[in-house]
DNA sequence: GCCGTTTTCGGCCCGACTGTTTTCAGTCG
């Protein structure tokens, strides 16, 4: 079974075990195993039957490695199927709607026998909930505005529409007289692929304590607000139109580096870290880190001071997520994370030739102006007809214009004449090996392969890599963030395959694709592969897109040495799988 | 159920807000 299918599991059981007020600390064994399970980078499948490996991840014991182990043999395990005698899996789709609870699940289902969303719609308008303890008119109406939203969309936000509307609500707010910074936190900052809820901290005199209701009731008044939900002494929370929800915290600029760390997260971060505190006799709150003995604030005012006070270095937020940053912070071995400077070309885009916007020259001229010292033009092959893809006789006269252009910009940016080349249903390519011969960079993309068993295409993609040609691999996954249509490939041994070949991996940076998650990187990286990232721009604008990438291959730990395109323009083609 | 610079038992993070209470439970992040 699949990694992710096995933490599903997992947390499933984590679900059912809180609607049964099970021990809060076994029910976050579980949470904790399956949030392992999906970010281990080793197919537990291969490894059930090895006890020793499995212990090896943290927060896997004795206990887990069984239940993974009867995962693997029966698809379940027993306490999963216990629990299941009482519930029934539906129930956990309740749970996601705003005000569910365990155990208000749990009261409805036992007073009612609801155990879905479509039966509690029912059960609302029947007034079936109306005599049960703790359930008022409030809660029934925010339920009711639950299901309408739950069934009108997945919940889950691009990293560029979060930004921009953290953007415009940013400017609103810096409008009111001692409001000094606003800052996202959250998933956000994290750099997480897609984000949930934005988390903006405000800061500045309108935001201490005896003055902050003018400000909180400035932010509440925020034009686009479509729904208010919660509105406190410091805090806002409220829903755009998108669904997008927003909190909004305003706080001192004392404690804003308490706060900042705090609502950063993650949470699991969080947890181990305010564990190290109390063992080190201080307490770790929004507010300060404080001793627990006579409540002396130690530090509040930046995350590096508190980070300092607790002996750690600095953590970068795309590394917090409890996946052994803190060991490193602790051991100063923190490593030196990739950084959009780094990058010093963008090599796969699109021009007029194709589906492009704009010509050769005028992306040059971006790439230049981004600071660039290479780009490669790789416009579409003919089997991608709707983009009017090329043909060996349009490639051939395509290279030549592009070589015309490099010339011109001689001294100043590289132009690399490329392809994105398609694979045919054979794993064949549709341009021929003389065409590709002249090429720079030739990416054979995983396109037009939609709905075929997950084999089928794993086999053809690696019949397409064995072309000596191919220097890159296009969309590994052909992962499309929030839509369904993600190709089920066997990416281990895609990447295995390919790092034997010396054929590159490339993360498209583009923020509704994001081929490669930070785990699929990190698998990459440890399969010796070589990565390379671009944005797949048609267009000039989409080379700024370029910084959404970055922070999926730091959430890797990728260092400038892991990826390709770090390197000069001689050193990166010389890098890439040599040519016949 | 996991874990160990107060180890094989006894711990396990912190606070705000809401709605339903008449002193607080449940949800959320």
């Amino acid at each position: 079974m699949e990694n992710r299918a096995i933490a599903q599991l997992l947390a499933e059981t984590a679900d059912l075990l809180e609607i049964g007020a099970g021990d809060p600390f076994r029910i976050r064994s579980y949470r904790r195993a399956a949030e392992a399970v999906e970010q281990s980078t080793v197919p537990l499948s291969t490894i059930a039957d090895d006890p020793k490996r499995l212990l090896e991840i943290p927060g896997i014991g004795k206990g887990m490695v069984a239940n993974i182990q009867s995962i693997e043999q029966h698809g379940s395990m027993p306490l999963r199927d216990e629990l299941l005698t009482r519930y029934k899996p539906t129930m956990l789709e309740l749970l996601k709607l705003p005000g569910m609870g365990p155990k208000t699940v749990a009261l409805i289902f036992e007073a009612t026998g609801v155990a879905t969303v479509d039966d509690l719609a029912v059960a609302i308008d029947e007034g079936r909930l109306a005599d049960l303890p703790r359930v008022g008119d409030k809660l029934i109406q925010k339920l009711r505005k639950g299901i309408d939203e739950y069934r009108k969309n997945s919940g889950r936000f691009h990293l560029d529409d979060a930004e921009t509307a953290a953007e415009r609500l940013t400017l609103y707010l810096k409008d009111f007289p001692g409001i000094e910074s606003v800052t996202p936190a959250g998933s956000l900052r994290r750099g997480r692929d897609t984000v949930g809820d934005l988390d903006m901290l405000v800061t500045g005199p309108a935001c201490e304590e005896d003055v902050v209701s003018g400000a909180v009731d400035y932010t509440a008044a925020y034009p686009p607000i479509a729904e208010l939900i919660a509105k406190g002494q410091n805090k806002v929370s409220f829903r755009l139109r998108t669904g997008l929800q927003i909190d909004v915290r305003l706080l001192p600029r004392a404690s804003f580096g308490a706060a900042l760390q705090y609502f950063t997260g993650s949470k699991m971060h969080n947890v181990t870290v305010r564990q190290r505190a109390l063992k080190r006799g201080y307490t770790l709150s929004e507010y300060a880190l404080a001793r627990l003995d006579d409540g002396t604030q130690v530090a509040a005012a930046t995350e590096e001071d508190i980070y300092r006070a607790l002996d750690l270095d600095w953590i970068p937020p795309e590394l917090r997520e409890n996946c052994g940053e803190i060991e490193a912070a602790a051991a100063r071995t923190l490593p030196r994370l990739i950084e959009e400077k780094d990058i010093r070309g963008d090599v796969h885009m699109h021009t007029v030739a194709t589906d492009g916007k704009n010509t050769v020259r005028e992306m040059a001229e971006a790439g230049l102006a981004h600071g660039y010292e290479y780009i490669a033009i790789t416009d579409h092959s003919k089997n991608l007809a709707m983009t009017f893809g090329l043909d060996d006789e349009r490639a051939l006269e395509h290279i030549r214009n592009i070589r015309e252009v490099d010339a011109e910009m001689a001294g100043k940016i590289r132009v690399f004449a490329g392809i994105e080349v398609d694979i045919l249903g054979n794993g064949a390519l549709d341009l021929s090996d003389e065409v590709l011969a002249q090429m720079d960079v030739v990416i054979a993309s995983v396109h037009s392969l939609f709905s075929q068993p997950r084999e089928e295409m794993t086999a053809r993609i690696l019949r397409a890599i064995e072309n000596p040609y191919v220097r890159i691999l296009g969309h590994p996954t052909g992962r499309k963030l929030l839509q369904r249509d993600a190709y089920e490939l066997d990416l281990p041994a895609i990447l295995k395959r390919a790092a034997k070949l010396g054929v590159a991996v490339e993360h498209n940076a583009d923020p509704n694709r994001l081929d490669l998650c930070d785990r699929d990187l990190r698998m990459a990286k440890e399969s010796g592969c070589r990565i390379a990232i671009n944005t797949d721009a048609h267009h000039v604008s989409a080379l700024e897109k370029m910084r959404y990438g970055i922070r999926q291959l730091r959430r890797a730990w990728l260092t400038p040495d892991d990826v390709l395109n770090t390197r000069g323009a001689k050193d990166f083609l010389a890098a890439l799988r040599p040519r016949p």
